[in-house]
DNA sequence: TTCTTATATGAGAATGATTCTCATTTAGGA
DNA sequence: TCCTAAATGAGAATCATTCTCATATAAGAA
């Protein structure tokens, strides 16, 4: 159940996979994200990274987006987040609209919605990402 | 199953109901969401309304939202739609990642996950709000 | 209907997130 | 080690959203 912090060759080796190149700066995203197991903004990321430049965080959370490697989360914040991407590990998030506090879940409706989905919309072929995000309140803030 | 477009007086009433006043402003908010009958940008819904102005927009879709009279819908693009909201017809949306085109879709399993996230996380309480969108290819684009 | 006043509006400036520009550096293959 | 396409970094630019404050207005009171 619990994630190990992968070694730094491992990551190297997963961005060559992709091929990408595995700079500096990719290679500390994807270590940082790994350690804290949360989603985390892109200011923050700058922050919690050794030498964290903001265009190029941006470029890069981006470009390993685009490559599954991490994966963006919406929570209406007017800001996204990131998060490691497990392809073994879908799940959604519980976030507390009074602390912000996000804590994960997993699910097993995302296939019925899709098929409902897709026959209620015929001018739709194919389903490819979805985003599942529950807003409520946490134990401290319900007091 | 289609929805007519109410008369003003009806929008006007709806304000007062909220307690809210009934501007001009707001009235034709209302109106024009309820006439495009799809989520919209405030960018779009200023160049839609009448008069419409940037910060009066703005304070008035949040402040609607907030009654439960608009719903806010977030589709990962960076910037907020909205849309008329109906209490009585929970629905979603799907978006196509190429065009934008967007289409609602109803479903049957918020329960589910509410229930399955809210017994997975114990440190949750109360889910009161939702989020669910699906991205992917309409037929148009699929060529 | 007219008066009064708490609220709302509108124009523009400010803010915050994200993207772009371009000069310099670097990863990785030759 | 060398070469070069790709990546980086510092700052400026852009886009969405919010704020400020002077003016206008909805709606209850008279
Ligand atoms: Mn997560
Ligand atoms: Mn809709
Ligand atoms: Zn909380
Ligand atoms: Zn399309």
């Amino acid at each position: 159940m619990k994630k190990h912090i992968p070694h730094k060759q491992d990551v190297r080796d997963m961005l060559k996979g992709t091929g990408l190149k595995a700079t500096t700066a990719r290679v500390d995203i994807l270590a940082v994200l790994a350690r804290v197991k949360q989603p985390v903004t892109v200011k923050d990321l700058v922050q919690l990274l050794p030498e964290g430049d903001q265009a190029t965080t941006y470029r890069n959370v981006s470009l390993l987006a685009k490559h599954n490697l991490v994966r963006q989360v919406d929570l209406g914040q007017g800001h996204a987040y990131y998060e490691l991407n497990d392809e073994k590990d879908d799940h959604h998030h519980i976030i507390c609209v009074a602390c912000d506090r996000i804590e994960d879940f997993s699910e097993c409706t995302v296939d019925q919605l899709t098929r409902s989905a897709l026959r209620q919309q015929p001018s739709f072929k194919t389903v490819i990402r979805h985003s599942i995000e529950l807003f409520g309140i946490c134990s401290s803030c319900q007091k």
